[in-house]
DNA sequence: TACCCATACAGGTAAAACCCTATTATTAAA
DNA sequence: TTTAATAATAGGGTTTTACCTGTATGGGTA
């Protein structure tokens, strides 16, 4: 027999976890180590057992403890075990958010058996599983563009903020813009309004997260 | 013969892109429309031509205009265009600048010549091109962890720069870290001289690049 | 023990940021 | 032509930031 992986899986859901586990232990080349219902169960699993697994199969909805958590928990107390996310959500902000905490990979629910195969020898012998669906979503999330103008920004206030994201004064962005300072103040009180901002850092990191300027 | 594909090419070295033409056209399924030495030149060829092209084979490192830029007028002047990147440069900041500014694939330009055809027919197929390259490089600048302690900041002052990044006030945050508003304006200081900051802003900017908080 | 050094904190001040309430100029609409 | 709306500006006041210099305390350590 080749090397084994061992696979731990993390699922509250009892009857898909362990079919999991029968289709896995078909594959011929992994164990399942030990299945845990949510991220606190998997941390009590881990210190039971001596063997500590290669990769998790990790669900996203989980009571207690859920697969962000526990995706960081691992990233920052395990960084050598990989996460592998199995979750039915597909939107962005869950995959983003599951890469960012060091998934080595996103599959959904619905994925077809052999994709998980491919999965766990992927990021065994690369590090990580590049999915279209992964690949997909953040090359979107990366050239997702200004929205400017869908936040109601006219074109000089538009300015205004791009420039107020600097470390310059009001007073060198009004001469900047060929305007008076108190012309100025006034989008800055305007803005400061329409968007609930309460300081100059809240305009800041408005800007920075409406793509209204490159960090 | 099947559907044939319109490409344009942008390269500052003459020789290398007649060569890629007559490389393009070996493919069978592809037609070079016309060849630019820069952003501008392709400009003026995109107004003398009545044939739009499919996609765009781009250089980064060209005279006059080069292609981030051009990529950038492309994705908002002719946002049909496809933009296939063809450049030396592996570093992440370039990929990720291209991506950004809208290429539907990056290319090295010492990739075996059917990764061309590849990357051509996934354009056209799927509106991307998923190399390792490009997939590998956006989940590590995804997955860039916080690099705090390696810029020399204390626990004590990393904290204070992650709450400055909030729209709190020196006060409030004094308050926050059950210390004296004085106390605070000295972490103020330190951090401003020590890394170059004029006024908070830069402190705000500061903390983003080097993912101290989260945006 | 005396010295060095880092941390927490004070006083004082000028500049910038913040906020409210008007007044003009221009322009579009009635 | 009056009316309404919008952009640019002012006046004037409070709060926050930003900067400088200086002191008290509590370790280390030669």
């Amino acid at each position: 027999m080749q090397q084994s992986y061992k696979i731990a899986i993390v699922d509250d859901h009892t009857l898909l976890a362990s079919s999991l586990e029968q289709l896995i232990v078909s594959f011929g080349n992994c164990r399942v180590l030990h299945i845990s219902k949510n991220g606190k169960d998997f941390q009590q699993n881990l210190v039971n057992h001596v063997e500590k697994p290669d990769i998790v199969l990790l669900d996203i909805n989980m009571p207690v403890m859920d697969g962000f958590e526990t995706a960081l928990w691992i990233k920052e107390n395990h960084p050598y075990i990989k996460v592998l996310t199995l979750s039915m959500e597909d939107d962005e902000s869950s995959i983003i958010k599951m890469i960012h905490k060091g998934a080595k990979g996103y599959l959904l629910k619905d994925s077809p058996p052999d994709t998980l195969k491919l999965a766990i020898e992927e990021i065994m012998s690369n590090g990580f599983y590049h999915s279209d669906l992964v690949a997909n979503t953040l090359v979107q999330a990366f050239q997702k563009g200004p929205v400017a103008s869908e936040l109601g920004l006219k074109d000089t206030e538009l300015q205004f903020v791009k420039l107020a994201a600097t470390e310059r004064t009001y007073k060198e962005i009004a001469a900047e813009m060929n305007l008076s300072p108190k012309t100025i103040d006034g989008y800055r009180q305007d803005v400061f309004k329409r968007y609930n901002l309460k300081n100059r850092v809240g305009l800041v990191l408005f800007a920075i997260k409406n793509d209204l300027v490159e960090v």
